[in-house]
DNA sequence: TCAAAAAGTAAATCCAGGCTAACTTTTGGA
DNA sequence: TCCAAAAGTTAGCCTGGATTTACTTTTTGA
């Protein structure tokens, strides 16, 4: 298993969404999501080349490895999770659950966040 | 109102916490709770003196102003709500519940930590 | 079709926050 | 009292992740 930064796996999970609505995501796809420098996301995607995470020809477009698809999707999981419960449970306004989760799906332990989920679940079926 | 960095209101917090059971919090104090080493801990204190958060003579001991320390409490009073909620709510072990509190603390937005806050008090109504 | 715009990259720089090695100052016990 | 151990500092290094400037490549539309 790979250890990413947060932000190498914010990388991944925009590619990820982004692959969802339009195909042939590029550099400057990922630069207005993230809000971040062109050069900084050549740069991210580099490493995540070298992690084999995803491909990319030279002046290409930008596709997931399983691999990475995998992570990507493991992160926005957590992310749906997380915005879930700050939305429904915690009566938090979505944008700042869409933050919130944005932060803590990098830093939550596995034990965390299995707890929300079974949380959610009860919570369902009383509420 | 200062930004700090995450890494910056733990050193704030760690000696808010040696304060309260020992006195004269020193350099190795603080290296050996965040098991870090000595240099990295005085580097960070002198960041925090040059935003007077903490005032300490060459070669001295570690005193917080009366502003470092209510950020230092500020913190502590969030990482202690997360905890609570974590065990009690979420039925987290009290180790992995530390963990994530630690991490958590410094990233949550306050209208989400308030919104805990409030879920904890009818909490203990219900439950 | 071909030139300008858009997309992508390279190089050099900055900052935070770790580290080790080597130094200085303080302290405490024989 | 005085010196060795403990405490603290300095200097130099590294990495991740961002930046700007200036470049190359690709695309596109008159």
């Amino acid at each position: 298993m790979y250890y990413l930064t947060a932000s190498l796996e914010d990388y991944l999970e925009v590619i990820h969404i982004l692959h969802q609505n339009a195909k042939n995501v590029g550099v400057t796809d990922i630069a207005k999501v993230l809000g971040i420098s062109k050069p900084s996301v050549t740069r991210a995607i580099k490493s995540l080349k070298n992690n084999s995470l995803v491909i990319q020809e030279k002046y290409g477009k930008i596709v997931l490895t399983p691999e990475g698809d995998k992570i990507a999707k493991s992160v926005y999981s957590r992310h749906k999770v997380l915005r879930k419960f700050l939305t429904e449970v915690l009566k938090i306004s979505e944008d700042t659950a869409e933050i919130d989760a944005c932060k803590i799906e990098h830093i939550i332990s596995k034990e965390t966040l299995e707890g929300i989920e079974k949380f959610l679940k009860n919570y369902r079926i009383e509420g």
